[in-house]
DNA sequence: TACTGTTTATATACTC
DNA sequence: GAGTATATAAACAGTA
């Protein structure tokens, strides 16, 4: 396989900032031709034919030509749009990140996306919607533009384990996904298996709620929620996440999880943001589906310092609270935060989904 | 009006 | 070959 005319090549060119990233963790893995290629870019003025060695090969190496580097660097990285948005999440300072801060993060550090914008951003733009590993987490009042912000679920644990940032071994699914239901759009596919759907409960057709589900697309995996457990159940262990005490679009669940519902709140005056963590608790009557009062819920504080983001990202929260970072870095803190809403300990099946080590080491790829 | 977000549809590649 | 993950295109609605 030509290596240069594959999409499995590519140049990174993340000079505009020194955080790792999955450009890095590539040029590591090949970064001896990756910099023979910088230092050849870098010294213009040195003599073409000079040659240069590499760090493993302390033989001396032919540099690459300018026109071999342009090819390599147009070349499209090996890796998904969800491993690139994973990683500009990942990489902000306080874990979530607007759409056009992943397109800029992206755009920086990889020649090839600086071409074709509306192809592969039209792309970005429907892995965040599709993909359920992403949470969508709406604008605080003091922070006012147009579209949300992009975070990663709680749960979706270490998409990336196997090492392989082009295709994941399993897609991350919340189980038993619910919309809301005036956010769905019915489209006349809908109206028609719904109109059926209710057709059949009236005359006792073989047509089963649980096998008539939206129409998925082909190769696609099935969805969770059918029509009309979309249109009219209640929620059930639902999971919302909002951001500034506004009543989030973004509804998910979990299905081993006791309901949970999960909200930013942003205070512009003292400059910190109050995460509050509710616990409600799943009602086993009612088939589940009947919630208990809010007087019932344990409310979680943790108040995060927002002059200093990267003790947000970095400082394990003291045993007890919770912080959907650590959440997210660490499974110990998962732990504590779980037995302390459930009241006993997490199981293991439930901390398969919650990794220890997130998408990228870091300290593996900031070497 | 451009951008953002959702959804559907289709194609391709990979895994089992 | 079936199922799954991803890429791409496109239509459409909502919004700053």
């Amino acid at each position: 396989m030509d290596p240069i005319t594959s999409s499995y090549s590519l140049i990174p060119t993340n000079e505009i900032d020194g955080n790792t990233n999955i450009a890095e963790l590539w040029s590591s893995n090949n970064g001896s031709y990756i910099q023979q290629i910088t230092n050849h870019n870098n010294n213009n003025n040195m003599n073409n034919n000079m040659q240069q060695t590499s760090p493993n090969n302390p033989t001396l190496v032919p540099p690459p030509s300018l026109a071999y580097a342009r090819r390599y660097a147009a070349s499209k990285p090996p890796y998904s749009y969800i491993s690139l948005i994973t990683h500009a999440i990942n990489g902000s300072p306080d874990g979530m990140c607007t759409l056009s801060q992943i397109y800029q993060y992206i755009q920086d550090r990889y020649a090839y996306y600086r071409q074709n914008q509306q192809r592969w951003q039209n792309s970005i733009r429907h892995s965040l919607s599709f993909n359920d590993c992403f949470v969508k987490v709406p604008r605080s009042a003091d922070r006012p533009g147009k579209g949300s912000f992009w975070a990663l679920h709680p749960d979706s644990g270490n998409m990336f384990e196997n090492g392989c940032y082009l295709r994941r071994q399993k897609r991350f699914k919340i189980k038993d996904k619910i919309k809301d239901p005036n956010k769905t759009k019915i489209t006349n596919k809908d109206k028609i298996i719904n109109s059926n759907l209710n057709k059949s409960h009236s005359s006792s057709s073989p047509l089963s709620e649980n096998t008539i589900g939206r129409m998925d697309s082909p190769g696609s995996s099935p969805r969770q929620a059918t029509v009309s457990e979309s249109l009219s159940l209640p929620l059930t262990q639902q999971y919302y996440h909002h951001y500034s005490q506004i009543p989030t679009q973004t509804t998910y669940s979990t299905e081993s999880m006791p309901l949970i519902k999960t909200e930013y709140h942003h205070n512009p005056s003292s400059s910190s943001s109050s995460v509050i963590y509710s616990h409600q608790t799943y009602d086993p009557n009612n088939n589940g589906l009947q919630y208990l009062t809010p007087e019932h819920n344990q409310q979680y504080f943790h108040t995060i310092d927002q002059s200093s983001p990267s003790t947000f990202l970095h400082q394990l929260a003291p045993p007890g609270t919770f912080r959907i970072d650590n959440l997210i870095n660490g499974q110990q803190d998962f732990k504590s935060f779980y037995s302390t809403m459930v009241g006993h300990e997490a199981t293991s099946n439930f901390l398969d989904t919650t990794n220890t080590n997130y998408y990228y080491n870091n300290t593996n790829s900031s070497s």
